[in-house]
DNA sequence: AATGAATGAGTGTTCATTCAT
DNA sequence: CATGAATGAACACTCATTCAT
């Protein structure tokens, strides 16, 4: 009996392991479609196909496209919350004693979330665009707005923080945080214009770069 | 018969006077669709029904869904143009000192064209998506690409011109003018996920101002 | 008064004209346009601008698509139809010996109006096609229809009179009649997969010759 | 296992016949339709309701409207090609010693693919308009053009073979071909004009007996 | 669990026809 | 008389989603 229950519990537990792997894989499939075309062209036939099942099949494990696109979304902007916290845990523990470093750090929440994976910050920056918001319940749609507007309100008090600390020269503190939040959407947007593929890649970091090296040289020295 | 001449040339002149104005309507309400819902989810009914006709009216003065849009964006672009070839014309007649004033100026052509048109802007922002590009005609997609493309070519030119007359520190010029641009394009994008339409507009005008300070600041003081 | 009476008159006379001439050139658009595309793929722009006139301008002499296709169809069946009638008549009056000259007759009968307007001819065997027909008024459609049977019926009746004659061999009159408008309407339809315009011309007479050099052979030797 | 095999065999093979079914439903709706109302004028949502299932459902099994015309004709185009191609034999090997047997078999070519399936003739022979042909993409227009066309000229090729042979009297071959499918063309049309259904079918066959009587008797006298 | 099959709701686009001028 | 402008009604084709198996 024992033995037989432990046999089961194996199962299920490969059984759940198949699933995720499952879940995974059309999730794959999905971001590699959404990056490509955008989230309106891409059909449900172009995820099942990359993903190498049927399109009926995506609908067991994902409610519908929207679901898709969320379940994509949501991890990005948590991910990017997680370092952000961290970066406000050293912050309020007087870990940082550099207004550059403070600036760096968000950028860097950020800039992490494009290079742990590209294409899903593409996702997550095609998102925030009229042509996909609209149909979606408002009940789901406030609570994406709400997620993502949390991350920049916790920018915001961070930067407002090291302004009062004397790390950071005192401007308008929305205007900032926009900057930094713009500054790394519109950088990223620019790929789709681009075609030089192969030396595409160093210059986007080196935008990047020099971006956040103006930023923090400037508002260090700014008088 | 002189009278009668005159008549009809009043007349005629009438005639093209209302058929522009219908022309600008049906752009008019494109914009305006066009920039709340994106290319993609906007139908021709919806723009019909905006500029207060039906559907096949439009057809008659725009071939395609496409050459709408392209008769919003492409005049646009030429604006931009225009701004920042006049600032070149200054550039090269030495009118310009001061390096502040050429990444300021460069930020006027598209903050201006900008303020011309928020809506239209945002359309050509909106417009360089994956989501939206794709089943043009390569010949126009490709001469449109061309055309925003050449003003990113023009302003890195005259990046690079300051640079070496000294009046801006020395950077990699690729990523300035993107920085540049997307700055501005990342600003604008923000504006989706707003709803405080009053706050907004000043706050907007307000991100811009300091990107702007922020960028000439560092430009001209990093070393 | 006489005197401008007279003068009314010539100008209501030139008027007469002109607009006789107007709507000749639309017939002649109309035709053209028909022939080259058939009746459903031509649109009436296409025949207002064959005609150098505007879309409304037609419907000021021809009350809708349908009317401007009878307009060319009926008067060919017309003249046909005379054609038959004067070989009727010599028929009657005896003037007919050879069984030869019968059918000859028959076939010249539309083979001129095929020659007197080839584009026409071809409009009309367009025209017998279930393509075509259906949307018109059933009293319009039928009123067609009878005109098009009775000159098959006349043809049936003078072949039975040739036949009862002895100057043709007694076969089925019916299937007789059938297969000399078969052959006229089937030869000009080949037309429509031809390229090799220049030897075609010859080939289309020589076809047509042939035909009616086999039929009559065969009708009057066979036994 | 094997049981369970077999099991599954079985299930295929039943929904391969059901998708065969359903082609074949979806073709025969298609067929009525189109010989009723013509290519044009025939509408999807039309040919679906006939096949009893609804328009997309079409979409899974023909890519267009113009492959559903296609996946007609091109059949029938070949059933005729085969019984030519075995007249050509039987001529090869010298079993025809008759010019009367010639012309019969050419003529009994098109008469049994009319028989075989009247209304799939009658779309062939309607598709042979100008009305129908012009929006077919290039290539696959010309592969149809050429795919007739080598009928006719399998025909011609014959023919010439039978008055080198002294079997027929030397005529213009491509007239006699061009007569031959005329004929049969032409004499199907002409049951578009027909009403009385009943009589009508025997009239037809006497119709294309008669033709086949008179073209060959001449053929075979004449001098 | 997985899928082949089916579809309702929509999209851009066309065209014969009308009407105010 | 002539026309520029407008439109209602269609139509081919697509796609997210459902359901029976």
């Amino acid at each position: 009996m024992d033995k037989q229950n432990k046999h089961k519990s194996i199962c299920r537990q490969r059984k759940e392991r198949e699933k995720q792997q499952r879940i995974q894989s059309i999730l794959d499939a999905a971001r590699t479609v959404f990056a490509s075309k955008g989230y309106l062209k891409s059909t449900m036939d172009e995820i099942a196909m990359a993903a190498e099942i049927t399109k009926p099949t995506i609908y067991l494990y994902f409610k519908s496209k929207d679901d898709l696109i969320l379940s994509l979304i949501l991890p990005l902007i948590a991910e990017i919350r997680v370092h952000l916290k961290k970066l406000e845990k050293d912050l309020n523990s007087g870990k940082i004693h550099d207004g550059r470093d403070l600036v760096l750090g968000i950028f860097h929440a950020y800039y992490n979330a494009y290079e742990s994976s590209p294409e899903t910050f593409r996702v997550l920056q095609l998102f925030q665009q009229k042509d996909l918001l609209g149909d979606f319940k408002p009940e789901i749609r406030s609570a994406l707005d709400e997620k993502g507007r949390n991350n920049v309100i916790l920018c915001r008090s961070m930067l407002t923080q090291g302004m009062e600390m004397g790390l950071l020269k005192k401007v308008d503190v929305y205007a900032l945080a926009d900057i930094i939040w713009g500054l790394v959407v519109g950088v990223v947007q620019l790929e789709d214009c681009k075609n030089d593929e192969e030396n595409n890649h160093k210059l986007k970091i080196g935008t990047l770069g020099l971006a956040q090296q103006l930023i923090t040289e400037a508002l260090t020295r700014l008088e």
